[in-house]
DNA sequence: ATCATCCCCTGATGGC
DNA sequence: TGCCATCAGGGGATGA
């Protein structure tokens, strides 16, 4: 899936695409996502509104509209939002077509249907899938006081708590085994374990290691692009994630791999004790 | 409350 | 060649 950068990368990517545009049709295909299309308030509260901006929060991406609706992407696994010209040829696992006012259309196109969306308007009665979340990793509230705060006496590796939105928001598999190896911690560390500062480190590599990715244009494992059709190039720069058998880059100890939680974990065993 | 497991879905890959 | 198991960047429900 896409992590914080690579959401952010598109985002930033489809901002000179739909900002200002009029929506001026939408047409949905036949099979539902992680949740059902909303194929009525597409029709009722998008089609026919003006984007007047795209934005970030968490791993979702926020489409503001000129009638104070607001469209929720969030791309799950291999969820993509690319920008074509009109009358390409469809593409198996399009999902969503949006097509703007100017002869461009956006599309929604994921494999494995594990993205959604949401549309928000004045006066719904849905739960907001934002309402929850903890602070994006870029936030002053994202510090090492409240991690400490948040993780009390518990025994939760501290991998898992990082992966946690309603901690941190952002942060997937990928880069929580590369900010704990940054950290030179050990992704099962109790988080009740983990000193002040301790946090303060992995609150400042988090934003080194995100920062460098986007500025990277995110990583691209297997099928992630951007808003453009391009990969990024972080996966070149990964330290841990993928490496398991490789030497470390810092120590040439060999990299191990572990699951923890049901998920590959990657760390170098000298450097992350 | 806390934490691990399972599951949604498709496709790529590797072993036999 | 086919078949089966395993694994993927998310995250929510479930149950111990």
């Amino acid at each position: 899936m896409p992590e914080l950068p690579e959401v952010e990368v598109i985002c930033q990517g489809l901002k000179p695409y739909v900002e200002g545009r009029f929506i001026t049709e939408i047409i949905c295909g036949p099979t539902d996502l992680r949740l059902p299309i909303p194929r009525n308030a597409l029709q009722e509260r998008i089609c026919g509104a003006r984007i007047i901006n795209l934005s970030r929060r968490a791993k979702y991406l926020l489409f503001e509209m000129d009638n104070g609706s607001r469209l929720l992407i969030h791309l799950g696994m291999t969820g993509r939002l690319g920008i074509f010209p009109n009358k390409t040829p469809q593409a198996l696992h399009d999902h969503i077509f949006f097509y703007f006012d100017d002869g461009m259309e956006m599309r929604f196109n994921d494999t494995r249907r594990f993205g959604f969306i949401v549309v928000q308007y004045l006066d719904d009665d849905q739960v907001d899938p934002l309402a929850k979340l903890g602070p994006e990793p870029f936030w002053d509230d994202f510090n090492a006081d409240y991690l400490k705060e948040r993780a009390g006496k518990r025994l939760q590796p501290v991998k898992n708590f990082l992966m946690d939105s309603q901690v941190v928001v952002g942060i997937g598999n990928i880069y929580a085994n590369e900010i704990l190896f940054a950290s030179s911690i050990h992704p099962t560390m109790p988080i009740g374990s983990v000193n002040l500062k301790q946090w303060q480190n992995i609150v400042a590599k988090s934003r080194q290691v995100l920062k460098r990715a986007i500025e990277s244009g995110g990583t691209t494992i297997s099928d992630y692009l951007n808003a453009s059709g391009k990969p990024g190039y972080f996966q070149l720069e990964l330290a841990v994630y993928g490496r398991a058998g490789e030497e470390c880059r810092k120590c040439q100890s060999i990299i191990e791999k572990q699951t923890i939680a049901g998920r590959a974990t990657y760390f170098c065993p000298h450097c992350q004790q």
